[in-house]
DNA sequence: ATTTATGCAAACGTTTTGCATGTGT
DNA sequence: ACACATGCAAAACGTTTGCATAAAT
């Protein structure tokens, strides 16, 4: 599923113009942040990945003022935060294409799916119940080829 | 959803009979634990939820001994587990019908789902990527008839 | 008698917070 | 200059663990 060569073309190319004009403020940490983010792939990065990646370029980031960006990239709609049950949130650029997560909990492979794949799913829950699935990043467990 | 007055003969009357016979020993704490949880009737208990339940009748207990004791049932597949994105685990006897969480992000209230409805994302999947779905309980989001 | 379970307290990992200082605008 | 962001340290949170004691088999 990961193609190393594709394109980004799907991931905003900086978070700056959406930050600023909002009494939001582009600092160093905030661009390396978002950049981590960015340059990750298709990679999930825990809040401890991203110290890490930061701290390459500025070893002194702390913690919370990560922990406080990404809550703010969140909910600014730039970043999606997803529970993959590895204790901690992963996190990962919002792309255009919304999509779920297949994770195998034999050997841990995190697989990408389409959102498309839950128009079934959503018609028969609100003809059923009347529930209005929403976008929030769905976590389906189970087996991927490899490992079924 | 919730229907208070309905038999609750989905659920096995007690664990003991599962307990007894592997090494494991029936006790008083163990069995007010379980209790908690068949009498909760379709609420979601959270470790917590437990420990206050359990300490109406025996106020000494511990919650190590009640995550201990839940870790157990979850193993020997009496109990399942979910992460429903509160902050803390949810617990719930395991009941003949599989099925999934449907939680309101606007009011809180959680509803059930049948196992059924996730057949046809399943076999979409299967056929799509090889990924065998799993049995553990899925958590969607969204908006309940109310609040849609 | 033996082995498993309990309670307590302390440790854990992740995330949040208060506050003085620093920095973008 | 001002408001907002940062770093640090401490705390909060749910959960797990070590160990001596207690209880079930």
């Amino acid at each position: 599923m990961t193609h190393p060569h594709e394109h980004r073309h799907d991931v905003p190319a900086t978070a700056a113009p959406l930050l600023r004009g909002r009494g939001r403020r582009v600092t160093r940490q905030r661009t390396l942040i978002w950049n981590a983010l960015v340059g990750s792939g298709d990679e999930h990065l825990s809040a401890a990945d991203v110290v890490a990646r930061v701290r390459v370029d500025l070893p002194s980031v702390s913690p919370s003022t990560v922990y406080r960006t990404l809550d703010l990239l969140v909910e600014e709609g730039l970043v999606s935060r997803t529970d993959l049950g590895t204790g901690s949130a992963v996190y990962e650029p919002v792309r255009r294409h919304r999509h779920h997560h297949l994770v195998c909990d034999r050997c841990g492979r995190v697989e990408h799916v389409h959102d498309d794949a839950l128009a079934g799913l959503a018609s028969h829950l609100r003809a059923q119940s009347g529930f209005e699935l929403g976008t929030a990043e769905l976590t389906l467990h189970g087996r991927c080829v490899d490992c079924a």
